[in-house]
DNA sequence: CGCCACATTGCGCTTTTCTGCGGTTTTACT
DNA sequence: AGTAAAACCGCAGAAAAGCGCAATGTGGCG
């Protein structure tokens, strides 16, 4: 199949390139296409095998791309192939998903809103980009690379000690000497913190400096949601920090049974879910 | 000879013109084609391929086109508006590794040091990989992604407001209230400084903020050193924050030239390069 | 007006880079 | 094991880049 539109190169074609052109175009047919051949990419840049060889050889060098029998395939590739029992991870990221774009309703323009670490933040942070005039803060080290460049005004993030695998600071609420010299405490509007576990009582992580980094967060916040997929209901982690009434709302994805949803009403949380 | 040529002059022959406006006009060009070669533009111009090439040349290092082998091409697009991987940054990548591994071997285990942003201090972090037992202090958003979690003890981030597109936090060198309120002003072996720009006189970046802080860091460190790829030399940006002598050693890709050598022996600066 | 400093440009030369080709070696697949 | 494709190697021609130098043009200054 490959000899037969090759034939006659039509929309694959591009022709004749310039050499550091022709290097970055391969590189994003490797990464688009996954997986490309040799003779593929000699053809559709009209150079011989040989010059393609050579590319592809320096950009793996480069580490853009990687080498192999008869082509290259993309870096990432590597970390994409999914296996079947990835469904449940898959499913995860679905339900963050949707409880980040039900938190972003939550959230004004020209908000003052404070956001934790965990993927679910990232997801929020995702649905914020039609946001406008943000003030942001966090302890949430990839939030920067998820947020849309355009909707907020001011991000500050908390200094402190780093939780590598969780990419995230813990250290206190509050951003010393920005101003010169004065330690401001810091308030707003709304907090949204994702927590690692719910029970009828209390909100839960496994971190205890996490925890208390948590809770002095919800307690910056005159409005306080708490984001929790629904595969954390009924955990119950070694830090319990806040009570269900510190919460004003719940975020999950999918309605909670008639027990937590007793619980929430009794402490004066308001459940929001799809449906 | 001007009225000779003038007769057979083709549409998009615009002839001659003064040199300013011809770069101006080459801008264009090259952003509307996506590429250009230096054949093509001397005969559209009327002038020799060596002054198109010196042309393309400073229009490089003003950053308004990429220049390559037998042209020169858009910096934005390249022509393809997704192509997450920017030619010039591909070209700077092998360089930014060069210096990562050259800075790495500055490090040993038990190390306290300070990394400040930039790519290049990415580099060095995937190069800190079989280090260990480091203390590290940085403002960098992303070190945390790139480096081996086995590799440090210690990953304190210093808070401040974001700048999103570097992914760096602003904001004073020190690490307020994590022992329990005291402010601890913080002191490192090495600190380990990627700049913007070099002249034979001072070390210089474009945003003033971030150069207070570059400045700052670079004070807490017994040991000083600067990490720049040749690029970035003979460039004299908007603050200068520091002369030559408060490094003590200058990492860079390639031999700098005499002139360069003279004044970093002259400022008791080592330079430490390949070969 | 003459002179000099400076920028721009073109030319000849060498050096580097890129590219394709022929021949050999290695790899993958049946 | 055999076969075809792919990779490796060295080489050479072409194109481009770099370098020094000279010619030209421009503007300032005594």
């Amino acid at each position: 199949m490959t000899s037969a539109d090759s034939v006659h190169r039509t929309r694959t074609d591009v022709g004749r390139r310039l050499p550091a052109g022709r290097k970055a175009a391969l590189v994003d047919a490797v990464t688009e296409a996954g997986q490309v051949t040799v003779a593929e990419l000699a053809e559709k840049f009209d150079v011989s095998p040989d010059t393609i060889r050579r590319d592809l050889d320096r950009l793996d060098t480069d580490g853009l791309v990687i080498r192999t029998h008869g082509g290259a395939v993309s870096p990432q590739s590597g970390a994409k192939p999914e296996t079947a029992l990835d469904l449940r991870k898959q499913v995860q990221m679905a339900a963050k998903e949707i409880i980040g774009e039900l938190a972003a309703g939550l959230v004004d323009d020209g908000d003052t809103i404070m956001i934790n670490g965990g993927t679910t933040a990232l997801a929020l942070a995702r649905h914020l980009a039609d946001h406008h005039s943000l003030t942001i803060a966090t302890n949430n080290l990839l939030l920067s690379t998820e947020l849309n460049p355009d909707s907020f005004r001011n991000l500050y993030i908390f200094g402190g000690t780093v939780r590598p695998h969780d990419h995230v600071s813990i250290g206190p609420v509050h951003l010393g000497g920005l101003a010169g010299g004065v330690d401001l405490d810091v308030r707003c509007r709304l907090s949204l913190i994702a927590v690692g576990g719910v029970n009828t009582t209390s909100f839960s992580t496994s971190n205890v400096a996490e925890a208390t980094m948590m809770r002095d967060m919800m307690e910056a916040g005159d409005t306080v949601a708490v984001m929790i997929d629904s595969s954390k209901f009924n955990r119950k982690l070694f830090a319990q920090f806040a009570p269900l009434a510190m919460a004003d709302y719940v975020i999950t994805d999918q309605m909670p049974g008639t027990e937590y949803m007793n619980a929430f009403a009794a402490a004066g949380v308001e459940v929001i879910c799809p449906d």
